[in-house]
RNA sequence: GGAGAGAUGGCCGAGUGGUCGAAGGCGGUUGAUUCGAAAUCAACUGUGCCCUUGUGGCACCGGGGGUUCGAAUCCCUCUCUCUCCGCCA
């Protein structure tokens, strides 16, 4: 959410983010709905005066005059309903819009409409070359028994995978070696919700936008996070906190629920595309200064890039386009991993600023020095994500009989356990 | 699932129809005192919105609706929290 008056007095600025972001939004529509929305109001708050001052004097006044006075304030009475009804209803338009409104993407964010506009930053790491015929990591899963995909369909349908033997103890090493990377650093661990009101959802700007992503419960008006960005980012909401409390770090571990809507027929093979994983994220609050946010967004980054090279999976950062960001993102990095099944990098940590859209929709504030409110600005990271992560894991680290080294940091995460052999 | 209690400012807590944006306390800020601190004393201390920006107006006592000239206070409804019982990891 954007401040009304920032965008009364700026309708270009918002304007221009929507072209950028190829969102369609009619700043001109919000701002008549919000011409008509004071407009009714300052009406409807005279009538009030009138009312309050009249209320004062009813109980000083006797006989006729009081009789006069109260019937005259029944009409008023009246008038102020009818009109407060009008005010309603344009009041709802008003909300639904500006929860529509797209926050300023940087300047430097680049111009573009599809992943291949975004601009990559820095590569890590050499792309190996093997001199056997490589295997995908659903081969690998298959005939390491560490992953059965067909019986997951069988029961839960398309994008299920289970997890067995070595891999659960893989997947469980990653994570923990991520979160315990993570709590070294000083980032408070949590684990949170994984079924969310709506006002969670709203807040961290899931809601309205990209509601036909999560998976509802609607006889408890529920809903599974996606990530636990969601429990993380609200985890303050409605709060004041101290300026001194701040930056805050926290990471948090969660499965991840999607229901991956209009994808139908993208990414159909393995684990890159699934509608439950795992996820260890990061979510910094910090204080209301694109400055501090900046950095903070370049902190999270390395953040991930350290996990990765400890990995030693090579990837690239990418500074993503306009078209790729999302309504409530100021710039966004991706981290992109190289998969050799797919012959390209592919995404595996995505690293938002969002200045204080999220705080605004959440009334995440804190106390400054001097005494003011202000909304804090809220950023968050991937750290690792898995299952997807298992994909340039596996794929990288095989062997020509299709066993898997399992890299050195992971080991004491697995019992000493060095390699995964076929059965 | 059954029964009951409750929801008031940053926090605790009073308030059962008009003088209540709301007592009192805690916390915070400033000042006095002190070599300094503690203690004590004094003053100040909510948020959001609107406009013709003024010693202006409106709203907010969980959400919504109603009664009334007037509601934190009365009525209805929803949500949430807590306690007890049942079931259960």
């Amino acid at each position: 959410m954007l401040d009304v008056r920032f965008i009364r007095e700026h309708p270009e600025v918002v304007q221009e983010a929507a072209r950028k972001k190829h969102l369609d939004f009619d700043v001109q529509q919000l701002l008549e709905v919000d011409a008509r929305r004071r407009q009714l109001l300052a009406r409807v708050e005279q009538l009030k005066a009138l009312r309050n001052k009249m209320s004062k004097e009813i109980p000083a006044l006797q006989g006729e005059a009081r009789e006069e006075a109260i019937a005259r304030m029944r009409q008023v009475a009246a008038e102020s309903k009818a009109l407060e009804e009008s005010l309603r209803e344009v009041e709802a338009q008003f909300t639904e819009l500006m929860l529509h409104v797209p926050n300023i993407p940087d300047p430097d964010v680049p111009e573009g409409t599809s992943d291949a506009d975004n601009v990559v930053v820095r590569t890590w790491g050499e792309i190996p070359q093997f001199d056997f015929p490589l295997r995908d990591h659903v081969e690998l899963g298959e005939l390491l028994d560490i992953i059965d995909i067909p019986r997951a369909v069988k029961m839960a349908g398309s994008r299920t995978y289970f997890l067995k033997n070595a891999g659960v103890l893989l997947e469980l090493a990653v994570l923990q070696f991520a979160l315990h990377h993570m709590v070294r650093k000083g980032f408070t661990p949590l684990i949170v919700p994984h079924l969310v009101r709506d006002e969670a959802m709203i807040g961290t700007a899931y809601f309205p936008v990209g509601k036909e992503q999560a998976y509802r419960i609607p006889e408890d008006k529920l809903n599974l996070i996606g990530t636990s960005e969601v429990p993380i980012t609200a985890y303050h909401a409605d709060e004041i906190l101290r300026e001194d409390e701040l930056p805050k770090y926290y990471v948090g571990i969660s499965s991840c629920y999607r229901r991956e809507a209009g994808t139908y027929g993208k990414d159909t093979r393995g684990l890159f595309r699934i509608h439950q994983f795992q996820k260890v994220e990061q979510v910094v609050l910090c204080v209301n200064d694109p400055e501090v946010s900046a950095r903070e967004h370049e902190h999270i980054v390395r953040n991930a890039e350290e996990i990765l090279q400890a990995l030693r999976l090579p990837y690239r950062v990418v500074l993503v386009c306009g078209a790729e960001l999302g309504l409530p993102q100021v710039k966004k990095y991706d981290i992109e991993t190289w998969m050799p099944s797919r012959q390209a990098y592919g995404e595996t940590h995505s690293a938002s600023k969002f200045h204080d859209f999220q705080a605004r929709r959440l009334k995440l504030r804190y106390r400054d020095k001097s005494g003011a409110l202000r909304f804090v600005h809220t950023l968050n990271n991937t750290v690792i994500a898995s299952p997807r992560i298992l994909i340039p894991l596996l794929e990288l680290n095989q062997r020509p009989d299709g066993s898997v080294a399992i890299p050195e940091v992971l080991q004491p995460y697995m019992g000493g356990m060095q390699e995964i052999v076929p059965p």
